[in-house]
DNA sequence: CAACAAAATTTCCTATAGGAAATTTTTGTA
DNA sequence: TACAAAAATTTCCTATAGGAAATTTTGTTG
């Protein structure tokens, strides 16, 4: 499996200074600057943005006051991110500046009945989606002993041959190569290849 | 664009009854209530728990007052949510029992200097994962005036052409058909193609 | 339907958030 | 360096959130 050592660059400086007390101190000024400096505002720009007087974005950035709900709402409206967002730790659940590559063909196998899956990207824990490339062996809806069902949702692309996608409560739909499919992990699916060949498709599962 | 109309599941009761107003109003004061209820609490019991005054409490739940910031942080420590979730959207992200395709070359072309991206399955709003493939026309680092850097987790599977993906830290790395790279997109990132031709890329960013 | 208790709301202050304008700091250029 | 322009911060008010106590509403029992 391939993976990449980086030379060691400072990984990151991480922002705040000092001790970060343990829990919830949730630096909502930071972070609040973090995502007007990342679209490039001036205060004078996020105020236009948002309704609120530069001063007031200048005290909340440096937690001088405590923004009422609806500033913060005026805030996540014009700065276009959504509030939930705004308060989920800032960290993403994979460690920070790292990648990792799986050469074609350098995934891991696992081999079911009617489906040959390469997972990719394994050396990645905790990653946010799962990707993996199948060879679609199935030519039968019958061959599914039941429908695959699970959390989340997930993406298709088809990259070679023709398969037909069945989920439950709809007609079975054929696809094309670069045809695509995104829908409800939780509704049951399956997929069959239609010609001669085994398809290839690539599969993206959010959990 | 494509689209599918299922032949009538129950698509959604949409949880909530009456009639949620359009945007963002993000109900706060009876969210909370329905919180506090729910732990079978008395505005009393509230108040000691969050060490918010019983006729503080009151006026958030009747939407009287603008709770600050702080004091949204008191109640969901001393309520037990967090805050992300608070303001979530109760139901789940995409409506359940959906799908959506999108056939080859029919996504919604949105072009910039060094891309071409074309996205997908942009008939589903509130999606965890965003699909696209991306004609790739930058040929040079100096392309980019900076880093391309956003929330969130992203992979990349090279369709045709050769690229080099840069990013922060790291070497660059070149790529062929069938590899793949999962990183972070908070790292600064972009891609070149290495070719005479465009590159074509499939990417998905998980947020 | 009184009469009471428990809970929720309102009132009436004090503390603090929000806005306009003045001041200071930063940045880029000669 | 020095200077000008732009950006960020601070000051100084006004508007509004937060808390203690009074008032009203709700719900239960004889």
């Amino acid at each position: 499996m391939s993976e990449e050592q980086p030379d060691m660059p400072e990984l990151k400086i991480e922002s705040g200074s000092g001790t970060e007390a343990r829990v919830e101190p949730l630096q909502l000024g930071k972070r609040l600057r973090q995502i007007r400096q990342n679209q490039n505002l001036t205060l004078e720009e996020a105020s236009q943005k948002t309704g609120l007087a530069r001063s007031t974005l200048s005290k909340i950035e440096n937690e001088q006051i405590s923004p009422t709900f609806t500033a913060v709402q005026k805030l996540a409206h014009g700065l276009d991110v959504d509030i939930p967002q705004l308060f989920a730790k800032p960290k993403s659940s994979m460690a920070s500046g790292r990648r990792v590559l799986t050469r074609a063909g350098e995934g891991t196998a696992h081999p079911t009945s009617t489906y040959e899956h390469e997972l990719l990207s394994t050396d990645l824990a905790r990653k946010k989606m799962i990707p993996f490339k199948t060879r679609v062996r199935a030519r039968d809806f019958e061959d599914f002993s039941d429908w695959v069902r699970h959390e989340g949702e997930e993406f298709l692309l088809v990259l070679e041959g023709e398969v037909a996608l069945y989920t439950e409560f709809y007609e079975p739909i054929a696809l094309l190569p670069g045809d695509s499919m995104y829908y409800d992990a939780n509704m049951g699916h399956g997929l069959v290849s239609l010609s001669e060949e085994d398809a290839l498709v690539l599969w993206v599962v959010a959990r």
